[in-house]
DNA sequence: ATTAATACTGTTTATAATAACAGTGTTTAT
DNA sequence: ATAAACACTGTTATTATAAACAGTATTAAT
């Protein structure tokens, strides 16, 4: 299956999200707003392409008439979404014995995609509405727009921060007062990975400190 | 959950039978049409005696806006939490119409028992990390210990407040520097009702202002 | 260097779909 | 016996939603 453009893809999600949730599908015009859209033709082409690569099915005339095609990788089977433990250094972060954990939550609730979840450290992010210990979901991808917020990865430590890259300097700018921005000069081998893009948060009360 | 009559089984079968096929409703007309009849009213009436029992819910207005209630055997009970929607004045609150969503998302994972969500309105609980827009997952009980958080509902609206109870008051303490401690006397008929207790948050950032 | 595909704005028209009002019999449960 | 709930007909108004047409600017692929 031919794959989509990036804007494509988010449109696709949208539209995954918003059928999984309401159980029908949104109305381009639905679409139009929530990509913030001032005509429906942007969404009427989009969803064109997006249908002569197969991903949908567009039943033209009728009122909701987005039929989405089952694709493997964003199937309806997958109804977790697995937690990365603790990061030993020098193991591929990847590999399926990390993930030590599964949240039994749908992916399509925080926008589908790779998704994975992390416990976040430290209370850099406070401002944001992150707390210590909140596990956050994070949509896998190494590169984000800038000012938006990353998980990144700083002496095995995994923590959030909102992203600037310019042209020079990657910027780290955690969301309290009383924590600096982090610089990092480029093509210099600075120690921070990008994980992925922060997508949003669960919070269990009833098992703070527990693993 | 209240029994349907013939008819209204029929047309309920006839949507989920549509909804499975289509992968989205059929519109009031396409009802019409299968049954024979000549007048949408007949449609519209059995919509909303088979919504007022609690088998669908309906989105005036909206076209194809007429969405499944999941069984609550396989669904709530299992792998989703039911969001509470809007709470109209007088109507009964745990009334199987309000809910108006599920979130695919374990009732394990908060600690079980009777879950549901709540959309939380306001900045009362910032202090705590519990910002503007997320949806609070709540076991529902009507009393809860000294200096728990608890969801509270004040003029019909849905707040989170922590809650003491002493002899002679009830008082309402938001996490918020900038709000004032609500007292409440007691044995006197005080506007709150306690929903029930506060254990945990999902925050999906993909679809803030998703209604 | 030029074309094709992408990602849109802006405006107008047509049609799909729901809402509202006023009724008529028929069954079901007091 | 008498409401109340059920199962409809018939008509008209209104809104929700999609389609069509004419463009511009940017990026990716020859």
């Amino acid at each position: 299956m031919k794959k989509l453009t990036e804007k494509q893809f988010e449109i696709y999600e949208f539209i995954t999200s918003w059928q999984m949730k309401k159980s029908y599908p949104p109305t381009q015009a639905e679409i139009r707003d929530h990509f913030g859209f001032s005509s429906q033709n942007a969404v009427r082409s989009h969803l064109a392409l997006i249908e002569k690569k197969g991903y949908i099915r567009l039943n033209w005339g009728k009122a909701r008439g987005i039929k989405l095609i089952q694709s493997s990788s964003i199937s309806s089977k997958e109804s977790s979404i697995p937690l990365l433990g603790n990061i030993a250094a020098g193991v591929p972060l990847w590999a399926e014995q990390n993930f030590e954990d599964h949240l039994p939550i749908a992916p399509a609730l925080f926008g589908g995609g790779e998704l994975f979840a992390l416990k976040v450290i430290g209370e850099s992010m406070i401002e944001a509405g992150i707390i210590n210990g909140d596990v956050a979901i994070i949509r896998r991808q190494n590169v984000v727009d800038n000012g938006e917020i990353a998980a990144v990865l700083i002496d095995q430590e995994a923590t959030l921060k909102r992203v600037f890259l310019s042209s020079d300097s990657l910027i780290l700018k955690p969301e309290n007062i009383s924590f600096k921005n982090l610089e990092y000069p480029r093509n210099e081998n600075y120690p921070i990975h990008i994980l992925g893009r922060y997508m949003g948060i669960v919070r269990t009360e009833n098992n703070r400190g527990f693993s």
